[in-house]
DNA sequence: AAAAGCCCCTGGATGC
DNA sequence: TGCATCCAGGGGCTTT
């Protein structure tokens, strides 16, 4: 469910009314991705500062140490104040005085997991290979190119792996790759600068847009109110396999790459 | 070092 | 209706 733009909207969807809370309870589940490491108990009495984002995870930074939320494939956060009991899927809670932060998550790909500090050794093995943030300052053209040359690998995985941007997760990196008119398969070293400048700017564009709309993820995304993404902004791609390009009718085609599902015109997206 | 595959897990859609 | 199969927004880990 969550790429970038939903995990950012989640996160503008709770963070200023969690911040100074007083953690009153933690409440562990069944078993998520990763175990949390730490004793919930200790959690009690902390202070929630604020939160953060780095790519797919979450930052909730406390007077002491933080946690890293991860919503992994189905995961989904809601803050507020219904402390009803927890249903099949609430797998973590983090109770505090100024509402119940509650992680649902039905595959449990997800994971909370407290880290000292965010450069301790379990920090940086989910945080330190990231690349860098595409709607943050340093998403500029050279690096990126730069970051695309070093790599042989088809340029739609090279966007997935996250280590020269993050945030793009499946379906965006087929959106931004048709905006971009590549071919998913192309290698990443091939892409020229004129054209890494069109697909870094393609991949501000979805993101931003996304963000802005509240999260447009398929099916059934929805922040820490619970309020659903508008769905506003129509795949031009993704998941439309044998139906018509929007822009020039050819059909777009299904391939499996890397395990996943890519989408993409064939008339539109040159090799 | 980089690339390719393998899993973790549940549920919904589809097909027989 | 029941059962098998395939697919799903991620990403760390292991193997080449």
């Amino acid at each position: 469910m969550p790429e970038l733009p939903e995990v950012e909207v989640t996160r503008l969807s709770f963070a200023d009314r969690i911040a100074q809370a007083r953690v009153t309870g933690v409440r562990v589940g069944k078993d998520l991705r990763w175990p949390l490491g730490y004793e919930p108990e200790l959690l009690i009495g902390r202070r929630v500062l604020g939160v953060r984002r780095r790519a797919k995870y979450l930052l909730v930074d406390l007077d002491q140490g933080l946690l890293l939320w991860h919503l992994g494939m189905s995961g989904s956060l809601r803050f507020g104040d219904d402390r009803s009991a927890p249903t099949a899927h609430d797998h973590f809670d983090l109770d505090t005085d100024q509402g119940l932060l509650r992680l649902n998550d039905p595959r449990r790909f997800g994971a909370v997991v407290y880290v000292a500090s965010e450069t301790s050794p379990q920090a940086l093995k989910l945080l330190g290979h990231l690349g860098v943030e595409p709607l943050g300052s340093d998403f500029d053209l050279k690096a990126f190119h730069h970051g695309l040359k070093q790599r042989r690998s088809a340029i739609k995985q090279v966007l997935l792996a996250g280590d020269v941007v993050v945030g793009v997760g499946n379906i965006y990196a087929s959106e931004a790759l048709f905006l971009a008119g590549i071919r998913p398969t192309l290698r990443a070293d091939r892409v020229s600068r004129p054209r890494a400048e069109k697909l870094r700017t393609a991949i501000v564009d979805v993101l931003a847009r996304a963000v802005q709309k509240g999260g447009s993820t398929l099916r059934d995304f929805s922040n820490a109110d619970g309020q659903q993404g508008y769905f506003q902004l129509e795949a031009m791609v993704y998941d439309r396999a044998g139906q018509p390009c929007r822009v020039c009718d050819s059909l777009i085609r299904w391939r499996r790459q890397g395990q996943r599902s890519t989408y993409y015109c064939p008339t539109c997206q040159k090799a």
